[in-house]
DNA sequence: CACGCTACTGAACACATGTTTAGTATCCCG
DNA sequence: CGGGATACTAAACATGTGTTCAGTAGCGTG
């Protein structure tokens, strides 16, 4: 039924590709639900007839586009390095170009099961590099380490949301590596040092805590 | 031209109130793409025709929501807390249900304009606040204080976007108290000791700047 | 009561939507 | 050279879309 000869993400020039990389770029920027057929097939050069004879339908068409993200995303499996120990693909995914990134988001705010599928997958990686720094020491220990890296994870993929509104307040522009080059230095420096010079905001927490173990002992 | 009588959150009852509460909701959790009028006026129980002639049209509507859902991120003006020092606004709706959070998730990722505001606001009160926290002695100094609060200021929306990915890696019920207790406890955490135990990554950071700097000395 | 004004509806409208159908060009394999 | 896939298009189609129109019910004011 679905034949696929060849799905690899440098082969790009074929139609399909084409129809794929417009979907992507304009789903991205305005959300699937404000894109019609039409205009994704004008901005790939093609008719829209040639959509749904490659991807069955404009919802076939969106699963391929979350795949094909995801998959960037993924990027070349395994390798880590010292200035982003995360997969390159993601560290390119974060800083490189606008439309990839928004559709990210959207495909992560819509619930899409591939999206969802990565974001556990970047939790586990977190998890076990976090696990491997705790032992060698240059992590602090925790009490929940998955849930710790899960939330490492969250911020770690803010800026896909909120990268355009962190670039505004800065007057950055967000395809600048300098720029991102400067917003991960205060991450770093929050993540080495705190942001906190103290536990005034710990003891807060603990007072929160026990003022509702108290109130609703369940 | 406009004659809004009353808008204020608490005398919900009104069909208009209702439209724009369906409006929010449906928005909130498919998009405003994929929800038609009707839908929207099946869920207030009036007809379509009612929504165009409260709010105009259908991007009217959508503003409407916007602005809404902006002023209750406000919340009540000024007051805060030790538990969130925050408004009260901001953290109910960084705890509370889940349709006005995608919602504001989504109005940031369109750009909306109240949204953006929203944020630059939160961006402004954050500066202050940690600006107060340095003279006091309980922040540690920065280079760029703005862009700092800006990036606090992405993880402290985080939950907005990927709060559904993070309750579900953790299991826990997003709407659940405990579980966003549990949630900032590591947070917390994080923003008091910070994550890493030594410099390495800050000494990694500089790495890539002089490389960098080296490479394109621009 | 009469008047205007607002809230509200049912039906219709013009149009954009995703999809189908029938057909043509092109290429590959025998 | 056939012949059967595959890539692709133009046009038509059914339906869903946002919006308009004409009109009714109700309510407060002069």
């Amino acid at each position: 039924m679905f034949s696929i000869p060849n799905m690899s993400s440098t082969d790009d020039l074929t139609a399909k590709a084409r129809i794929r990389d417009a979907a992507l770029r304009l789903f991205g920027s305005a959300g699937v639900g404000r894109v019609s057929m039409q205009a994704i097939a004008a901005q790939a050069g093609v008719s829209p007839a040639l959509i749904v004879h490659h991807f069955g339908s404009k919802d076939g068409l969106r699963r391929a586009c979350d795949e094909h993200v995801v998959s960037m995303a993924r990027g070349a499996p395994g390798r880590a390095d010292a200035a982003s120990r995360d997969a390159p693909g993601l560290a390119a995914m974060l800083e490189g170009a606008g439309a990839e990134r928004t559709y990210l988001a959207r495909a992560l705010l819509d619930g899409s099961p591939a999206a969802a599928d990565l974001f556990d997958e970047i939790v586990d990686t977190t998890t076990a590099w976090l696990a491997a720094g705790e032992q060698e020491g240059w992590v602090h220990p925790s009490e929940d380490p998955r849930a710790r890296a899960a939330i490492y994870v969250s911020w770690l993929l803010a800026p896909l949301a909120f990268g355009a509104h962190v670039s505004r307040v800065l007057d950055d522009d967000i395809t600048d590596f300098d720029a991102i080059l400067r917003y991960s230095r205060h991450s770093v420096e929050m993540l080495t040092h705190g942001l906190f010079a103290d536990e005034r905001w710990l003891d807060a927490w603990d007072a929160v805590r026990d003022h509702r173990k108290r109130q609703a002992p369940r």
